[in-house]
RNA sequence: GCGGAUGUGGCGUAAUUGGUAGCCGCGCCAGACUUAGGAUCUGGUGCCGCGAGGCGUGGGGGUUCGAGUCCCUCCAUCCGCACCA
C-alpha cells in the first residue's frame, strides 16, 4: 500500500533527506567543464523565535531555481549560513550573562532543523558563520586592506572615458607624497586635508605621517555625531531614540561627537550610481539607492560677509536664481556661527543653537511644518549685485550636507519661502511664467523665463545656470561642483558581539597587526555591559593586548600594546560573505583564485528590499574595493535581484464581555462591552474557534463561557505583523508534520506573486495538498501499487504534456512560480479525466515538478525504476510541434461586446470568416439586416462587428 | 513633505503585443458514495434579473472598432526616507 497519506509522506521525506545527505548529492565543486550558476539567499541573522512561516518564501523560490537550473545542465552553487554576529544575542548576554556565542549557536541549530526538513538543496559543507574566528579572520584581513587603501581619482576608465577613480594600496599614495607631497593629488579625501609638499611629509614623525594619511584611507577614523547615552554607556542608534530620550529604558541622550572608524564609502559614489545601470535589480531599489547616493550638480561659491574678512561657502544646485537671493541661512552647528554673530544678537543665537544641537535629524524630519531660526546680526554680500542680505541660522539647514550653508531664494524653493514667510523677509521674483508662482498651488521650481536678474533675462533655467556658471568662474567666486549626499558609513559599534578590529594603539597611533597574527578573536570577559566609566565592553577583557613581533635585527621584544576596544558593525560579515562561500574551507586566502574566477559573482539574489540602502549598497561597495585591488574580477557582486514579499502574520481576535470571563461571538460582539483579545491563531479554524483547545491554552481561560453563532464561536481577524506577542506566529514544522515539506513549498508558491506582501491564511493548503495527492494517483492504482504503462501517447496526451512544459519553462524564468501550480494542476485534472498513466507523459512530468516538490517526485521517479536521483535528470525540452493548433474558436462581439463564438479554420481569409458572420442567425438577429458600419477580424484573436 | 508600490468575485489570485475579465485554488451550494468523516467523487458558483438582458477590474474623464492593460485626474491602503539647498 501507498497511499498518498500523511504517514507516507513522512515517510517518503525523511528517507530522501536522509539519502540526500548521506550522499551529498548537493556537494558542488568548481568545474570549468559545466557553466556556473550562483543562487544565494540573503544571510539570515538566527533569531531566538526560529523561522516563521514567512522566512522560507524566498528559500523556496531560490530552491526552486536552482534545482531547476541543474536540471538544465548547470553547476549550481546554493549555499546557506549565518550572519550572526547582531544586537539581539548580545542584549539577552546581558540579561542572563550567558555567552552570546552559545545562545547564537543554539538558535542555529534550530534554524538549521528546520530549514532541513523543507528540503533545500543546499551545499551545507559550505556553511559560513560570521561569529566563527575561521571565518572573521578574514573580515578582518579585508579591514586591513581597506585601511592600505586609498581612493586614486586620477585613474580614467579608458572604456567609458570617465574619471571614476580606483583604489589603491595607501603605498602608491606614499610614494607620491615622498616625492613631490600631495599638490598633484587627485583623491577621495577628507575635505579638511591640507596641501604639504614633499619636505613636509619628509619631517612629519610617525604620528603625524599617519594622521596625514588618515584624511586618505579607505578605513579611517574620523569624529562623528553619534547619540550618547550616558546612562546606558553606549551609542544608540536613530530609531533608539525617541524624544531625545532612549527608546529603553528612557535615559537622556546627548548628540556629541567622538571618534570613530568610518569608511569612505563616497569615494565609490559615481561608480555606485553608474553600476546601477548594468544590472538587473528591481527599479525600486535602484530607485532609493540613486536617492540615496544623492548626486546633484551645482556650483559652490563664496559669499563675503559684510565688513569682514570671512566668507561663506555655499552650494547651490540653482545658480540661476542667484538674484533672487534675499538672506542666507547657516546650519546652527556651522563653524562660522559664533565669529559673525553680532553682540546684540548672541544670546539668542546661542540660544538657538543649544536647543537645535539636540535634536535628532528624525526630529527635525517629522516636524517639517515648525519653522525656527535666529538672526546672526550679520550681512554677506551677494558677489553678483553687491547686495547685502541678513545670515540667518536655522535648523532646517543641515551640517552634513554640503557647505552647511544655502543662499536662500524664496521665490523658488519652498523651504526658503515658508521661512520668509514666517520672518518677514523679502522675496524677489526671478522666474516668471504660468507655473512660476511659488504662492500658486501648481507651482513648478524649473519653469518660466528669468526676471530681474539682469544678464539672465528672458532665458530659461538650464540656459541660465550655464551662463551663471560661466560667470562664476569668470568672476572667480567659485566653481563647478558635483555634490553627493551620501555620507561615509560609520563602521563600529561600542558593543562585545562583534568582529574585533586587527587594530592596537602604539603611541596613540592606530596600527594593524601582522597579517600571520589573524584572527584576533574575541577576549573573555566577565559581563557584556561598558565599564563604569563608559568604555565599550571589549574594555574588561583582561590581558588582552597585542605584542608586535620584533623588527628584524632588534632583540628587545616590543611591549604589549592595548587593542582597538569597538567592535565591527553588523555590515561587516555580510558584505563579502558571497565570495567565502565560492571557496569556504580555504585557509590561505579569503577566496581562492581558481574558485573566484569560476564562480565570479552571484547570478541570482534572492532577499527582501529592506535592505535596499544597506546591505546592497555596502556590498557593492567592498566588492568594487576588492576589485580595485585586484583579489577579485567583478565589479558588481548580485548580478539579479529579487525582492520576495513579506509574509504578515493574520491575528485573529475573541472578545471577552468586560468583567467576566465569558467570550461572546464576533458578530454578536456589538450589543456588549468587550474588550478584544489575541487568541492564538493555531487555534482558530477558518475564523471558528476550537474552544476546547482555547480553554486548555490558558489556565485562566479554562472554564470561560462562551455565546455562539449559528454553534460556533467566530474570531475577528486583523492583518499585523507575525509575531510571537500577537500570537499570529505559523510555523512551518506544523505544516510540515501535517502535510510534508512539498505542500508547504507549493503552497507558498501558489500563494501569489513572490515579490506581493500578504498575510499568511492556511486556508487554501489542502487545494495544493489534493494537487499533489491527484498527482501521485496517476502513477498507482486505487490499491496504491504502481501501474505505469509504456503505451504510445494519444496527441491530446502530449498536447498536454508540451503545453505544461513550455508554460513551466516560461513561468520559472520569469519567477512566476504561482502560475506554474497552477498549469500543473489543469495538467493532472486533465491527465486524470483522460486516466492517462503512460510513462513518456508521466516521466517528464516528474522531473518537471522536481523543483517544486522534490521528495514526492524523486519517490516517483524511483518507483519509475531509476536508480539514481532525479537531480541528474535533464529538464524536458517542449516541442511546439505538439502545441499547433488548426482552427479557433473566435470569439464574436458586437460593438465590443461578445455575443457568440463561432469556430474557424486558423488559416481561412478575412473576408471569409466576414461573410460567414454576418450570415450568421445570431448576428442578423442584432444587426435587424442592416450593413454594419465596420467589421474588425483580427485572425487568430477576436471578430467585432461595429453597428 | 518627498520617493516607491498596490487597488480585479466572499477570499488568495489569473489574464503574450490593447483582443472572450475572473484561469487555478479556497470557501459556499446541490448531488453521489459511504464503515457518517473536517474523507472521496460529480455538477454549480462575479453581481442584479423569472427571463430577454443589464451591470461589472478603487471613483471620474479620455484615446480606440475594442481598455484590467494606454493617457489625465481624484481617492484609499501599504512601504521607504537623511527638510539635501
Amino acid at each position: 500500500m501507498a497511499e498518498y497519506s500523511k504517514e507516507e509522506i513522512r515517510r517518503i521525506e525523511q528517507k530522501w533527506q536522509e539519502k540526500w545527505e548521506k550522499d551529498g548529492v548537493y556537494k558542488v565543486e568548481t568545474d570549468p567543464s559545466r557553466p556556473k550558476y550562483y543562487v544565494l539567499d540573503m544571510f539570515p541573522y538566527p533569531s531566538g523565535a526560529g523561522l516563521h512561516v514567512g522566512h522560507p518564501l524566498g528559500y523556496i523560490a531560490s530552491d526552486i531555481v536552482a534545482r531547476y537550473k541543474r536540471l538544465k545542465g548547470f553547476n549550481v552553487l546554493h549555499p546557506m549560513g549565518f550572519d550572526a554576529f547582531g544586537l539581539p544575542a548580545e542584549q539577552y548576554a546581558i540579561q542572563t550573562g550567558q555567552h552570546p556565542a552559545i545562545t547564537t549557536a543554539k538558535n542555529i541549530e534550530t534554524y538549521k532543523r528546520q530549514l532541513r526538513q523543507i528540503g533545500f538543496s543546499y551545499d551545507w559543507s559550505r556553511e559560513v558563520q560570521t561569529c566563527d574566528p575561521q571565518y572573521y579572520k578574514w573580515t578582518q584581513w579585508i579591514f586591513m586592506q581597506l585601511f592600505n587603501a586609498w581612493y586614486n581619482l586620477s585613474v580614467v576608465d579608458n572604456s567609458k572615458n570617465s574619471i571614476v577613480g580606483k583604489t589603491e594600496p595607501i603605498q602608491t599614495l606614499i610614494d607620491v607624497l615622498e616625492k613631490e607631497g600631495n599638490k598633484n593629488v587627485k583623491a577621495a579625501c577628507n575635505e579638511d586635508t591640507p596641501v604639504i609638499t614633499a619636505e613636509q611629509w619628509k619631517a612629519f614623525n610617525e604620528k603625524e605621517k599617519e594622521i596625514f594619511l588618515q584624511h586618505y584611507r579607505i578605513a579611517y577614523q574620523s569624529e562623528t555625531m553619534v547619540n550618547w547615552c550616558a546612562a546606558l554607556g553606549t551609542v544608540l542608534s536613530n530609531d533608539e531614540v525617541k524624544d531625545g530620550v532612549s527608546e529603553r529604558g528612557g535615559y537622556p541622550v546627548e548628540r556629541i561627537k567622538m571618534l570613530q572608524w568610518s569608511m569612505r564609502i563616497s569615494a565609490y559614489a559615481e561608480r555606485l550610481l553608474n553600476g546601477l545601470d548594468t544590472i538587473h535589480w528591481p527599479e525600486p531599489v535602484k530607485e532609493m539607492q540613486r536617492n540615496w547616493i544623492g548626486k546633484s550638480v551645482g556650483c559652490e561659491l563664496q559669499f563675503t560677509i559684510n565688513n569682514s574678512q570671512l566668507t561663506i561657502d555655499v552650494f547651490t544646485t540653482r545658480i540661476d536664481t542667484i538674484f533672487g537671493v534675499t538672506f542666507m541661512v547657516l546650519a546652527p552647528e556651522h563653524e562660522l556661527v559664533s565669529q559673525i554673530t553680532t553682540a546684540e544678537q548672541k544670546e539668542e543665537v546661542e540660544k538657538y543653537v543649544e536647543v537645535a544641537k539636540n535634536r535628532s535629524e528624525r526630529e527635525r524630519m517629522s516636524e517639517v511644518k515648525r519653522i525656527s531660526g535666529a538672526f546672526t546680526g550679520a550681512y554677506a554680500i551677494n558677489p553678483f549685485n553687491g547686495a547685502k542680505i541678513p545670515v540667518w541660522i536655522a535648523d532646517y539647514v543641515l551640517a552634513g550636507y554640503g557647505t552647511g550653508a544655502v543662499m536662500a531664494v524664496p521665490s523658488s524653493d519652498t523651504r526658503d519661502y515658508a521661512f520668509a514667510k514666517h520672518f518677514n523677509l523679502p522675496i524677489i521674483n526671478v522666474l516668471e511664467g504660468p507655473t512660476s508662482d511659488i504662492t500658486k498651488d501648481n507651482f513648478e521650481p524649473k519653469s518660466g523665463s528669468m526676471i530681474n536678474s539682469d544678464f539672465l533675462n528672458g532665458l530659461d533655467w538650464k540656459t541660465a545656470i550655464e551662463k551663471a556658471l560661466e560667470k562664476v568662474e569668470q568672476l572667480g567666486i567659485g566653481q563647478r561642483k558635483v555634490n553627493f549626499r551620501m555620507r561615509d558609513a560609520i563602521f563600529g559599534r561600542q558593543r562585545y558581539w562583534g568582529e574585533p578590529f586587527p587594530v592596537y594603539y602604539k603611541d596613540g597611533i592606530p596600527k594593524l597587526v601582522e597579517e600571520k597574527d589573524l584572527p584576533i578573536t574575541l577576549p573573555e570577559i566577565d559581563e557584556y555591559k561598558p565599564t563604569e566609566s563608559g568604555e565599550p565592553p571589549l574594555a574588561r577583557a583582561k590581558d588582552w593586548g597585542y605584542r608586535p613581533h620584533p623588527q628584524p635585527g632588534t632583540r628587545n621584544p616590543e611591549p604589549v600594546y592595548p587593542f582597538e576596544l569597538t567592535t565591527m558593525p553588523g555590515w561587516a560579515g555580510s558584505s563579502w560573505y558571497w565570495f567565502r562561500y565560492m571557496d569556504s574551507k580555504n585557509n590561505s586566502e579569503f577566496v581562492g583564485k581558481e574558485a573566484e574566477q569560476y564562480w565570479k559573482d552571484v547570478d541570482l539574489y534572492m532577499g527582501g528590499s529592506e535592505h535596499a540602502t544597506g546591505h546592497l549598497l555596502y556590498s557593492r561597495f567592498w566588492c568594487k574595493a576588492l576589485k580595485d585591488l585586484g583579489y577579485v574580477q567583478a565589479e558588481e557582486p548580485f548580478k539579479k535581484l529579487i525582492n520576495q514579499g513579506h509574509i504578515q502574520g493574520m491575528s485573529k481576535f475573541v472578545y471577552r464581555i468586560n468583567g467576566t470571563n465569558k467570550f461572546v461571538s464576533s458578530n454578536l460582539k456589538k450589543d456588549y462591552d468587550v474588550t478584544a483579545l489575541h487568541a492564538d491563531v493555531n487555534l482558530v479554524d477558518n475564523d471558528t474557534l476550537n474552544i476546547e483547545a482555547f480553554k486548555k491554552w490558558r489556565p485562566d481561560f479554562a472554564d470561560a463561557e462562551f455565546i455562539l453563532e449559528n454553534g460556533k464561536y467566530i474570531c475577528g481577524s486583523e492583518v499585523e505583523k507575525m509575531s510571537k506577542s500577537k500570537h499570529n506566529v505559523v510555523n512551518p514544522d506544523d505544516i510540515v508534520s501535517n502535510y510534508g515539506a512539498d505542500t508547504l513549498r507549493l503552497y507558498e508558491m501558489f500563494l501569489g506573486p513572490l515579490e506581493l506582501s500578504k498575510p499568511w491564511n492556511t486556508n487554501g493548503i489542502d487545494g495544493v495538498f489534493k494537487f499533489l495527492r491527484k498527482f501521485w494517483n496517476l502513477f498507482h492504482d486505487a490499491q496504491g501499487n504502481i501501474i505505469v504503462s509504456d503505451a504510445e501517447p494519444t496527441r491530446d496526451e502530449l498536447k498536454i504534456l508540451h503545453k505544461t512544459l513550455k508554460k513551466v519553462e516560461q513561468d520559472i524564468n520569469n519567477f512566476s512560480f504561482n502560475t506554474t501550480i497552477s498549469e500543473f494542476m489543469i495538467c493532472v485534472n486533465e491527465l486524470t479525466s483522460l486516466k492517462c498513466n503512460k510513462r513518456a507523459v508521466l516521466e517528464p512530468l516528474v522531473i518537471a515538478l522536481s523543483p517544486y516538490a522534490p521528495h514526492t517526485a524523486e519517490e516517483l521517479w524511483q518507483k519509475l525504476g531509476h536508480a539514481e536521483t532525479i537531480l541528474k535528470a535533464s529538464f524536458p525540452q517542449y516541442n511546439e510541434e505538439y502545441l499547433k493548433e488548426s482552427s479557433f474558436e473566435y470569439p464574436i462581439s458586437i460593438n465590443g461586446r461578445v455575443r457568440t463564438k463561432m469556430e474557424f479554420a486558423l488559416d481561412m481569409p478575412k473576408e471569409d470568416i466576414e461573410k460567414t458572420v454576418l450570415a450568421s442567425e445570431i448576428i442578423s438577429k442584432w444587426t435587424e439586416g442592416k450593413p454594419p458600419k465596420k467589421v474588425i477580424v483580427v485572425p487568430g484573436k477576436i471578430v467585432n462587428v461595429v453597428l
